[in-house]
This record gives C-alpha cells, structure tokens and sequence, in this order.
DNA sequence: GCGTTAATAGTTATAATATATCACTCCAAC
DNA sequence: GTTGGAGTGATATATTATAACTATTAACGC
C-alpha cells in the first residue's frame, strides 16, 4: 500500500513496475481532473479510488466496503456505491460488467468507456488504450445503422505471463 | 406466445418480422442441437428458451421465474439459473452482462461468444454476426500477447427505430 | 464572521441477483 | 428390475445494488 521503493516482485506484474508511484500518479490524476471539473475530492473519495488502485485487478464493491471500514466509520454499501458512481461518472473508474467489479481509470481525460483485457489466471486487468477499436465497433454498428452511446468490451483469457509457454 | 399468424405490429419490430415463426425455428435449432449433442431438451428447457425468446429483448431471470411459475410447480431461482446455465452451454442464450439478462441466440451452431447492439430506448437486442470484429479484437489483444478465450462486446446506444430523424 | 443553501455523507431498510446443498425422481443401460 | 447418473425439487443463504430519509459540511453572498 505504501511508497514501496523499488522492484520487488510480489504480484505477477513485471519487475519495472512500481506500483506506489502508479498509485500516486492515479491520484493525482484525479485530482487534477476534478478540480478542472469543478468537482470536489474528498477524503471518502479519494480513499475509494486508492483502495480501487491497490491492485491492478478488480475491486468488488463488498470488499472495498470492509476495507473502508478500517479506515472509517459510518460505511455502508450506500457509501460505497455512491462514490464509485461519482468515480465513474468522471472516468476515475470503469466497473468491468463480466465480474461486477471496479478498476481504475489511468486516462481518465478522456471521454471513453473502456476497452479491457481480463486474465483468468491471475486476475490481472489491463485497459487496452486502441483508437482502433471504437472505430471499429462503429463501423459495425453502421452497417445496422445503429448510433453507440457506451461501448463493453470485456476480453476474457491468458495474459502473456499466465500461458502456457 | 402462440404463433400469431402474421404482421401484427405490436412491439417495434418491423412489419416484416414474423415473431412466432422466429421462434419456433429457434426451438427447432435448439432441440436440433441437443440431439446432435446428446443432451436432453426437457419441457423445463424448452419452457425457458421460449420465454427467453418472448420478445428480441433481454429477459431477466427473475421475470422468467415468475412467468415459469404459471406454467409448472416447484419453479425456484435455482431452477431458472440452473436451465439457462445449460442453454448458455450450448449456445442457445446468451447472458447479456451489462444488463444481468438473458437473450435468444440464433447461431446456435458456431461456437461464439456474441456481440450485441443495445438499444436503449426501446431495449431490443440485436445480435451482429460481424466475423471482422473478433478478428480485429484477437489482432488487438495480440498487440498484448493476450490470449483471449471469450468476448464481452456490448454496444449500448440507439437502434435505428428509435433515433431521432 | 454569519446564515443560507447545495453537495456530501450517514443511517436504515430492502430489493434484486445468484449460488450452495441436499433430497427426490425418472429414465437409460445393463 | 436394478442401478447409476442426469435432471429437477426444495430450502437456505450469499452477493450485489438501490431507495429514502437525515445529518453534516463546505462554499458563497452578505
């Protein structure tokens, strides 16, 4: 949780990635695009989205709850989903549908819904940053002449450390 | 629910569309594709897949308890979840998960995951049979080395229909 | 500063979705 | 006709999510 200082291999992520600073760089993020939406960040929400980014893998809503409540009192899931739908609402956060689950956002300047591959070995959740991708679905859609407001696109599999070799 | 003789405009669905024909041929693929599995389709799962199939809509698992109840005793969640989970396996519905609900497939032969158009003003689902889109996802999770096992593509937006002119 | 008001958070209750487990039935194969 | 397994019934409970109301806090104009 805290600032670990340097390559330590204890989750299946790779050696160069430092997850304090990853964390620390969410936040700020979030910060930043609040204060630019004129919203504010509270301590609640900025407690979430940190536990939110504990892990690069999703967060179910329950869990976070017991986590919160080391951290303070009066949570209930109200609390909870309540902030994750503010997070959500200014791209903090996706909610991944295929898990009832929630992962942190780390573009979260752009409008955009997500596109995420999900390994089903360990859990791990990477969002695919592919402009490629929406124009694609697009296309499909057109040829139904059908006009995409929020796009789920939940690629279940291996991740290249969870395959076989 | 019985085979309505013909054009009949009640739900937004096209003049053309006839819905009792649609579904019978979906109970015909499906007890077609049991047999060709070995599998039995019982009067439960028919029952269940013809409710599904009700309307081109997702159908939620509790509203399918309560219409199942009029149609035979001793009808429990478990019940329910249990029937689709069999005619998920064999690719007869699909589960829509953005919306915890349940929709007819009509392709059950291939082995597919599915991609849907969502509308969200009138809530028809529209399965695309677009071969190019898992390609182009597989070429985007390869860009990852992610090998992917199954496809959550849910497109939520405005069907034709329902678009403002 | 002080009061107003709107946003935020707390509280309680309940709804909606889903699974676990054990028992009973019925059909198919031998 | 017995046996074994798939299918279903029955009961209980776990998990996920929302509703509705109250209290608190922060921001703003004065």
């Amino acid at each position: 949780m805290s600032k670990t200082s340097q390559p330590k291999r204890k989750t299946g992520r790779s050696l160069k990635h430092d997850h304090g600073a990853c964390i620390q760089t969410a936040l700020s993020r979030a910060e930043q695009r609040c204060a630019e939406a004129g919203e504010r960040f509270t301590g609640l929400r900025r407690q979430v989205l940190e536990l939110v980014w504990a892990e690069h893998k999703p967060a179910k809503a329950y869990d976070l709850l017991k986590k919160l409540s080391d951290l303070r009192s009066g949570v209930a899931p109200t609390t909870v989903y309540r902030t994750l739908d503010f997070l959500q609402e200014w791209g903090l956060v996706h909610k991944i549908e295929s898990l009832n689950a929630y992962v942190g956002c780390s573009q979260p300047n752009a409008e955009h819904s997500g596109h995420f591959l999900i390994c089903e070995a360990c859990s791990e959740i990477k969002e695919i940053e592919n402009s490629k991708i929406s124009a694609w679905l697009e296309s499909a859609a057109q040829d139904e002449e059908f006009k995409i407001k929020t796009e789920t696109v939940e690629l279940s599999g291996l991740c290249i450390r969870c395959q076989p070799s």
